[in-house]
DNA sequence: TATGAATGAGCATTCATTCAT
DNA sequence: TATGAATGAATGCTCATTCAT
């Protein structure tokens, strides 16, 4: 068992999945990342699966059935560090202050991509071209998730950690360095990238340029 | 004549492409920019161009040739800014300090994702899928540019204007702020988004964020 | 159920061939031989095999596999007469004289020619144009069969029923002979022929021509 | 000028060829032999003969038209020793007896095979598949030339040289030795092909058979 | 006369999906 | 439940032929 087929646990209704089904959707994954979801047949899938094409369609009825089942759980994990009961006594007991917070998400979120590379690739290949994954995008990412988000970041800026900018404009701003830091490492070659040390200047960066 | 159509003007040897010719290539991108490219048939091309299926093929001898025909002269522009010789001439010349640069900067690259947004689209979305496109990647993004933008960095840390971290980690981090500030121009409800706001936000986040 | 369906069982790996299999090889024996390999079109073999299209790639991976899967067993049959174990025992029993055998072959050629003729047409057709088939060719046709030739070949000279020429060029003169006979059957309009009497007419010739 | 070039003083109406329709043929005889004249393409021939595709389709109406025009004066030359004004003439001068007019005819064939085979094979090929060329064949091929060389044999038959057997029977079995003959030279390899004893038992083998 | 761009029907092959077993 | 044969629409691409230049 792999470190990321926690996926199976979230899919179907009962939580329940069969053999034949992880196959599938662990062949579909794979070859998904690699070409692409509309360059990849459903044969192929079935071929790597070792079911019949047949099997494939029992289980979900249709090819984009089987994007959305691999797709959905990942977007609900995406965020999972913005879905919070208690925001503020998790924030008042765990994190002092914004750099604690932001070491701790940013270490979370790099574990996770790293166990979910190709389901992330997949997610962002293909939400663009989807209206039904836009949809489920707007229903687990874009509300609560980034009310939350906003809500720490409020919280930070009235402890007098970092400016008081738009919440908006800060998560954009945080967001889009560490998705650059955490992008970088998977792209650019490990031989010219000292994790370490793009970790902290990516974090003082932040910070500095976040200075009330 | 619509503002993106520069394109026109790059392809083919003697940059002469017939009236056939450039209704295909803007069919083309249109399509691939709204489906992705696998999911585009060339016959829906043909009918969007308003010619013959046949004539795609008598003037890109494969459907990957015309991706190729329009994502090419996109990579070259993408980076034009810093495909420049003399660099330091205009440096001294033109930008007395960073900051007018990175302003420079990013109006410049603003303008050129409106004008071009559907090509930039179809080449991030289709790169990570041809091996022929990454190539190519390679040849027009990786190496020259690259080398002038550190280049540049260096020039403005010797000036004292940026802290004294590696040039490649500079440049990830400005990159990595300005492209989220970019993409977030485009993607998020105008009625949210105060631009001159969020640039000012985004460069003063940047120039603290690398102060020495 | 047609004379030259032993084909069927020469074809696949257990010699289990469905319903549709057979349909669509008969389809294709009749419309090669029609119209040659290349001017017909999978179209039209699926209409008259009465199968979809894609019926006939789920079996045959390529059109070529298919004239393939024709054109084999009917190279192995063609020279069936000449791959036999205890060539000799077979002569010294069954054929006193080079006569007797030459009879013998004949009827059993004329026959098989008579059941197999479209196959055989497009086995002529097709062999100069594939490299595939020329290979086929020579490893059913051109090895064991022409050795056995040969030595019954040997076998009549040495009992001094015909001439001390190289066996090869008397094979070549008898073949030629044969072939010649056969094929005018199938060509002249049998209102100006009278079969026993060719065959008598050809065996003379043969018989004299050959005579020590 | 090549050998074979008498092809071009019989087509045309006035015998006069220009240096593109020349080119058109030569590319379309070796591109037709080589891979069957459906297999070919215009588009090929085209290159092949350094012309537009356009300009063939001036010259010859139809891709048909093209085959007609190389296959119609191969058909003509093939029987030419049998297209022969005050036939008894040319015999009792030329030829005292049958095997010195065969030695003469198998002579004068095998030259012509040598420098036509291509065009040969093309006719030999084609002939099945298209009835225009059936057609063509019945007028050059099966009327006059067969008449006349029935009368030939007649002729040596009075004079004792061969059996009494019907004319069309002979010329069936001289034929096919010949035709035998002639194929083997192309198809054996000459390493294994002794040209004058092959030939010398050939003639033998045809006389004896055809002893009175 | 010669060109080669343009055509649209036709090509072999692949596709997602269905369904009898 | 799982299979894989069967489907026919759709795919990217080639074809012989036409026609404006």
């Amino acid at each position: 068992m792999e470190d990321w087929e926690w996926i199976f646990e979230t899919v179907g209704d009962d939580g329940q999945l069969t053999e034949k089904q992880k196959q599938i959707i662990k062949a579909a994954i794979e070859t998904f990342a690699e070409k692409g979801y509309s360059a990849t047949s459903t044969n192929e899938i079935a071929k790597k699966a070792g079911v019949a094409e047949g099997t494939i369609f029992r289980h979900f009825k249709t090819k984009k059935d089987l994007l959305i089942a691999i797709v959905t759980p990942v977007m609900k994990k995406l965020v999972a560090p913005f879905v919070i009961r208690d925001l503020n006594k998790v924030l008042d007991q765990k994190y002092d202050t914004f750099e604690a917070f932001l070491r701790a998400l940013i270490e979370n979120r790099k574990q996770f991509l790293e166990r979910n590379f190709s389901m992330i690739k997949i997610l962002v290949q293909e939400v663009p071209f989807h209206p039904e994954l836009k949809a489920l995008f707007q229903n687990h990412v874009a509300k609560e998730p980034l009310q939350k988000a906003m809500a720490m970041i409020r919280h930070f800026q009235e402890k007098g950690d970092i400016a008081p900018l738009s919440p908006a404009t800060i998560l954009r701003l945080v967001f889009s360095a560490g998705v650059g830091y955490l992008l970088a490492r998977k792209i650019i070659d490990p031989e010219y990238w000292n994790d370490d040390e793009e970790m902290e200047a990516t974090i003082r960066f932040i910070l500095n340029g976040l200075k009330p």
